[in-house]
DNA sequence: GCGCCGATTTGCT
DNA sequence: GCAAATCGGCGCG
């Protein structure tokens, strides 16, 4: 198991960055116990000609500010005013892009079971931050130490596909873009038509 | 300052 | 299928 290395993150090309997650392995020390899940979806959001980025236009705000950081950081926002969404900021300083990570599959121990009722939680960006208790205190935290992570266990993906953004409509032709990474048929991916759209890269 | 909308999920009709 | 939960950013004035 190896840490991803910080040039890893600096490459300037934010799909292909969004791609190479697939299967790596977002790990989470807290406390006593090691949160990990594998990487099984994730979307490239481009800077600031990316009308679907927050950082459309060179947007500057208190919220996006984290994204200008240098790659290798991570950036947490509340979506709804209730679901924490994790990216991973890649690229140079001043480059806005950020790869969201949509869906993990839970590894080892996770306390998801208590919920009530047998019915597992469902899959989405959401669940990420709820699985591996991140929440917004990790906002602009280093992925380059040993708290919040992403590792290479060499597990490689035997398929992996492309499809447009999930929820992004408004975001007029940069809505069409081919910026959704995911494994197929991966029993955690966001369940929706467009998997049925997705095109085989692997 | 006010009001609408969003990289969503859940539960009820 | 749809509304609720709930907050920061943006446009408007």
């Amino acid at each position: 198991m190896q840490q991803l290395p910080p040039d890893f993150y600096l490459q300037s090309n934010v799909t292909a960055v969004a791609q190479q997650l697939l299967g790596k392995l977002l790990v989470h020390r807290c406390k006593k116990e090691v949160l990990a899940g594998r990487i099984v979806e994730t979307e490239a959001y481009a800077g600031i000609e990316d009308r679907a980025s927050h950082a459309w236009g060179g947007r500057r705000t208190k919220r996006t500010e984290i994204m200008y950081a240098r790659g290798g950081t991570a950036y947490v926002y509340k979506c709804y005013g209730m679901h924490a969404l994790f990216n991973v900021i890649t690229n140079e300083v001043d480059i806005p892009d950020a790869v969201l990570i949509r869906a993990v599959e839970p590894l080892g121990a996770f306390g998801i079971k208590k919920r009530k009722g047998t019915r597992l939680p469902g899959s989405g960006p959401a669940l990420v931050t709820q699985i591996l208790q991140l929440n917004m205190e990790h906002n602009g935290a280093t992925l380059l130490q040993q708290t919040v992570f992403i590792a290479d266990d060499g597990y490689q993906p035997a398929e992996v596909a492309v499809s447009r953004r999930i929820g992004v409509d408004y975001a007029g032709a940069a809505a069409q873009w081919l910026y959704r990474f995911f494994i197929p048929k991966h029993p955690h991916i966001t369940p929706h038509p467009i998997n049925k759209e997705g095109i085989l890269l692997l």
